[in-house]
DNA sequence: TTGTAGGCGTTATCAT
DNA sequence: ATGATAACGCCTACAA
């Protein structure tokens, strides 16, 4: 209800000297700031969002865009993590967050989605689950156009930064990891889906930790798929002295499957997510810290959208047993 | 970058008039509809949204309140298909979203509420997982002064509606296709939370369902934990012929409890998450349909804004095994 | 240091 | 049926 206005008359001040207040400007006196500030809790004033964002170039609005179909699936923790993590950084910094789902644009083209972009004034961007196919987002980075900041997909320029863990690193020390209690002599190894930007990083890791130990090394194609983990591994799994997995759910297949062919094997996965408490039999996998991610992520682009320039930011992992 | 001004230039007519042909006034001749509908396209106009929610005191915006913490849990499920089913009819029916966790307003007071939703210029709300204890959000709801719509918590005024399953009916079913096959002479019923909307309606109904049939039954508080009703099972599951909890967590807390005791009860859930594909065991359920329940929520409040009374809503449910 | 005034892109009220 | 024009609440040169 009240308005700058308000504030100003309440005050004996001008608008504008109450803006200015608002938004630390220098040159104001101790005297009217304080005046002002006694009016502002006296009149319980918020600025409108929509005002602002209207009036000024800067808009402090920001979209996180997500991955999330309405399919049901067991790893929502991750996006949910991720949703957590983005919002409680933008309120601590005062950004406006909107919320898109992949779902919502995916038959907009890039237009399409800069105008919505900009109907809504947004300044800045956090994508997740980027894959290599999504043309859209992926030209949105490049442009330059909007300030980007991408998670587990390594785009970066000027505008664009990127927020990760260390794929190639994770995915070798979990491995190594398994391989100080059980000697292999050979390894299938179930990666994820080809158009992800982190899946090359991590299975170059894969091939030169074999190459050093001088296991032999099958690589397998499981999609990120629970259920072809499991398909691969009732075809294949018998033949090899290890299975590791570039994600938890993949593992999850993989032990299932292990289970119904009554074998044991040494079985790794990549995530951390909860479900492996629930299913995993105490797997060794990477634990990544998606809420933080997150969080880095917000707060990488709020960094943009002042001024620095873009860069690859890697996040701290753990290698533990679930 | 297209603004309405331009659009009028391109189509030589006067702004107001787009405007009207944008928001469908009538007294629009079919001639200049064309002519602005003709230069939109054109341009790619979209009208800026800050813009139109400041200069109209009917703003087509709402919250979404989702009772997410930052926890780790694994009923992330739960809260993701809500927001999901929430921005797909929201985006269906042109509404503008910003979703808000609890954890962001756990120190707010009513009117610092209400400050940051007209700072918002927010007309109405979606709550999901309001407890009787939630004071700020209580208030917000029995106010009238928005349009709220609450799921899983049945206040009911002019501006207020609550959307549902029929909490009763659902406990009651799900227990019965329990006692179809196991005919049991006494029941442990692992309750919720008591400060939840939902708990007395499905523990009435439990009541009268072991009434009807002659069954001793002890209700026990579970708070819809996992860990608690794992406790609680091994404590004095054992004096059960079966056990009913209020939520598929407390099932699987119930049934970790009984494996670890080695016995075998009938043990049935509430929600249907997919969790229970994993560790549930062929476990009876109610399965809701959260994506469902929560387009029809949007649905409703985007139908008090316009108008129509408060009502409680009933979602159909199923009863499954998982 | 403070105030005046124009503008941001719409909507809505009047005239015409 | 169409067009001026005043809000909406805030930001920001520019003046004072």
């Amino acid at each position: 209800m009240a308005s700058i206005k308000d504030v100003a008359k309440e005050a004996g001040v001008a608008i504008s000297t109450v803006s200015k207040v608002l938004n630390n400007y220098p040159n104001i006196s101790i005297d009217t700031r304080e005046k002002v500030e006694r009016a502002v809790k006296k009149l319980k004033f918020v600025p409108n969002k929509m005002a602002s964002a209207l009036s000024s170039k800067y808009a402090g609005r920001i979209a996180i865009v997500i991955d999330q179909t309405a399919q049901e699936t067991p790893i929502d923790e991750v996006d949910m993590r991720y949703l957590s993590g983005a919002l409680a950084k933008a309120k601590e910094l005062g950004l406006d967050v909107i919320t898109i789902f992949y779902s919502m644009f995916k038959d907009w083209t890039h237009d399409d989605f800069c105008a919505y972009l900009r109907s809504e004034s947004i300044g800045g961007l956090v994508m997740f689950g980027v894959s290599k196919d999504d043309n859209v987002l992926i030209k949105l980075a490049k442009n330059r156009e909007y300030k980007c900041v991408l998670v587990d997909a390594d785009i970066v320029n000027p505008s664009t930064s990127c927020v990760w863990i260390d794929q190639a690193q994770a995915q070798y020390d979990v491995i190594s990891e398994v391989l100080k209690t059980d000697n292999v002599g050979s390894m299938l190894y179930i990666s994820g889906k080809q158009n992800g930007f982190v899946t090359d990083y991590r299975t170059e890791a894969v091939k030169r930790l074999c190459e050093e130990r001088g296991i032999s090394l099958t690589v397998a194609d499981g999609e990120f798929s629970e259920d072809r983990a499991r398909e691969i591994t009732l075809n294949e799994g018998r033949n090899y002295g290890m299975i590791a997995c570039a994600s938890d759910m993949m593992a999850i297949g993989t032990i299932s499957a292990l289970t119904q062919m009554d074998v044991f094997k040494p079985v790794c996965g990549f995530d951390g997510i909860t479900l492996m408490k629930y299913v995993g039999n105490h797997v060794l996998t990477v634990k990544q810290d998606f809420y933080g991610i997150s969080m880095a992520a917000v707060d990488e682009l709020y960094a943009l959208m002042h001024g620095s320039k873009g860069r690859d930011i890697k996040i701290p992992y753990e290698v533990v047993r679930l």
